[in-house]
DNA sequence: GCGTAACCCTACTTGCGGGTAGGTACGCTG
DNA sequence: CAGCGTACCTACCCGCAAGTAGGGTTACGC
């Protein structure tokens, strides 16, 4: 009786957000496969046949779930960067945003995107939202360069090429993201602010040495002791 | 058929070891709960109850299996790092060791450890390991930050206390790594060596910097459009 | 060569949970 | 107040895969 046993009869499209509400906190705390239909119904308030009716399958229930999450947290993000400012300040807004959205969305976040990967059916739908992201950021990053490379008269010396080097380094800004994200999760008490301060701190200062060309040396030798 | 049918009778420990390869390649292409013990017994060439048998419920399967490669997997990085060397070279050996790894043992990484997350009675086990592995990174970095201290007389500004601030740190090292984990696995034609010299670019600039004192600055505005 | 213990199989049971058939109550429109 | 559509329910089905019973056969020690 979580959404509390509204009684009274309701318009489908209340009801459906009562029952993404439902499957997102059960999905959440028991994962998808030990989720029960039943169980979901009945946080819902609602019998099982409903959920059915308007989500369809289980699976079907999962990713509407999966969308909505994530449509809200891209939204979130959208919303503060503001394409014009300066790549840092971007980065900034939308790191913040993140962090602050995670925090509100503990079970959307947690276990519904987690759970998702490796998981077939979903790992799709999963990737490209993720795609996306990193689509964005990589955007990011190139405005960032060529911005860099106008500021100091351009010695293209080995500053990342376009393609592979800036979504290598779009991959790595997410994967720090979402593992900043579990280490907040174990550390409630943390102020999310602060976790994207943490997160803006190791990442921008390595992005914008690397690119303005700064580079690290593979030093003396080549170890390789066996296999 | 893939681990070949043997026809013969074999001593236990060659036959869990084969379970255990046939377990793992299921698990990766199919999933936990998607995998069926049949299958698993078919792949390893022999039949289920003898799966029940020696590596028990389907559950232990999987964490034998998880266990198994998780262990493999810390035990190439420790091989390769020597704990006298300076840090960024400790890294870059650590990452250099963990890509090759992923890069072998594909079905081993891909599956087993994205699906273990989540996945409650899993969660706990991968857990450990995975704050076994952090704690050495937060190690490495302390022993870096000390280095660094005691390098240039210590003006101890702001640098990154011990405790909160380097494990996160570390958390975000090993993000970045299983981020790009994933992305060498969806272009396989790059070179694990690669892949390593691009994450070393993109981490130690940075980590490097940090752990000397610098920081970013929030700017100028305080932004915050509504919520 | 013979017992015994470890290997290994075919064939079954079982229960859980996803999915549905069919019927009831409520409210809105005329 | 007749009638209709939509929200909603109880009660059931049934497939699938985890897990097991019980029996056969090969190797190895003595």
């Amino acid at each position: 009786m979580t959404t509390g046993p509204t009684g009274k009869r309701l318009p489908r499209a209340v009801r459906e957000q009562q029952m993404l509400d439902a499957a997102v906190a059960v999905f959440s705390r028991r994962g998808f496969h030990a989720a029960g239909m039943d169980e979901i119904a009945e946080e819902a308030g609602i019998s099982k046949p409903m959920v059915y009716a308007y989500l369809g399958t289980k699976e079907e229930l999962f990713v509407a779930c999966l969308h909505r999450e994530a449509t809200r947290l891209m939204e979130a993000i959208a919303r503060v960067v503001e394409p014009d400012l300066p790549p840092d300040e971007q980065l900034w807004r939308g790191i913040r945003a993140f962090f602050g959205f995670v925090a509100g969305h503990r079970d959307g976040w947690g276990v519904l995107y987690r759970q998702a990967r490796g998981q077939e059916p979903f790992a799709a739908e999963l990737a490209g939202m993720r795609r996306r992201m990193i689509e964005v950021v990589a955007g990011l990053l190139e405005r960032a360069v060529t911005r860099a490379a106008d500021a100091s008269g351009g010695t293209g010396a080995k500053r990342p090429a376009p393609g592979r080097d800036l979504t290598a380094m779009a991959y790595a800004l997410v994967g720090v993201a979402e593992s900043l994200a579990d280490w907040a999760a174990e550390h409630p008490d943390e102020d999310a602010e602060v976790t994207a301060a943490r997160m803006m701190n190791f990442v921008w200062l390595g992005a914008d040495a690397r690119l303005r060309g700064a580079s690290w040396r593979p030093s003396t030798c080549r170890d390789s002791p066996a296999a």
